[in-house]
DNA sequence: TGGAATGTTGGAAC
DNA sequence: CGTTCCAACATTCC
């Protein structure tokens, strides 16, 4: 579920939800007012990297589905939900083990939209100057920044080095600024790869490095391993991602 | 079957 | 007091 492709999927499939009013909220998230969502009408729904936005008139709820999120739309699924939003006519929204909480303030003063690379205000010079700012970062590190790359995933990482061959461990400071632009540009056009063949369920076949074995370019075995600071699985090629350093 | 996984956070440690 | 590190959370799958 988790990564920002994703969250633009859940949107799209919850639209006809926009403009209805929910009769009754429940469920056993903490942070949430579950009275004052009830006789609300969602007046839109947004993502903003990997978090989903449920939006009130005078208040946002916001769905972080972390790593074992899921949901459920005029269905359920065998367990208690977070956060249960009741329409007319029996339809309902039911998000399960996320993280649920409420915003008050408005969006813009919250989120700055041109770091969401599903984002159409997405700032790809931003980005990368962004990447530098701590240049003895591993780039592993860099693309799954959230303040840089926002819905950028382990997924998107994996693959996008790959695409771009170089090497998860390299520092991001000795990175030649053409490799690093690059980069930026793939973060955002593998994304919507992602968007696109995951809507299609084919997302897992079009993995060139994630979770494979051989390298698909040169025949190499791959390397598994849990580099840098946020020590997520990499999956890379030796032989033909460039280790910068 | 136990360990690992599309992720973040909060509090301890320095 | 700021920064860094790691355990905790929680569910499903292989």
């Amino acid at each position: 579920m988790p990564e920002g492709p994703s969250m633009v999927i859940l949107k799209d499939e919850v639209k006809a939800f926009t403009g209805k009013k929910v009769l009754a909220a429940t469920g056993n998230a903490k942070e949430v007012n579950f009275k004052a969502i009830t006789g609300q009408k969602i007046v839109a729904f947004k993502t903003y990297g990997k978090h989903f936005l449920i939006c009130f008139p005078k208040f946002t709820i916001r769905i972080h589905f972390l790593l074992f999120g899921t949901y459920a739309i005029n269905d359920v699924r065998n367990a208690q939900p977070r956060l249960s939003l009741k329409f007319a006519r029996g339809q309902q929204l039911n998000f399960y083990t996320c993280a649920v909480k409420t915003i008050v303030e408005p969006l813009d003063e919250v989120y700055d939209w041109r770091k969401d690379v599903m984002h159409k205000k997405f700032d790809e010079a931003a980005a990368v100057e962004a990447m530098v700012k701590k240049p003895k970062r591993m780039v592993c590190d860099v693309l799954l920044d959230q303040d840089i790359f926002a819905g950028v995933g382990n997924i998107i990482k994996n693959e996008v080095l790959f695409r771009k061959k170089v090497n998860p461990k390299s520092t991001i400071g000795k990175i030649p600024l053409a490799k690093r632009k690059a980069l930026a540009a793939d973060a955002v056009k593998y994304s919507f790869e992602f968007l696109k063949w995951k809507k299609q369920g084919v997302l897992a076949a079009h993995w060139k490095a994630h979770k494979q074995t051989t390298c698909p370019r040169d025949g190499h075995k791959m390397t598994k391993a849990y580099p840098g600071q946020t020590k997520r699985r990499a999956y890379f090629c030796t032989l033909c991602q460039q280790l910068y350093t």
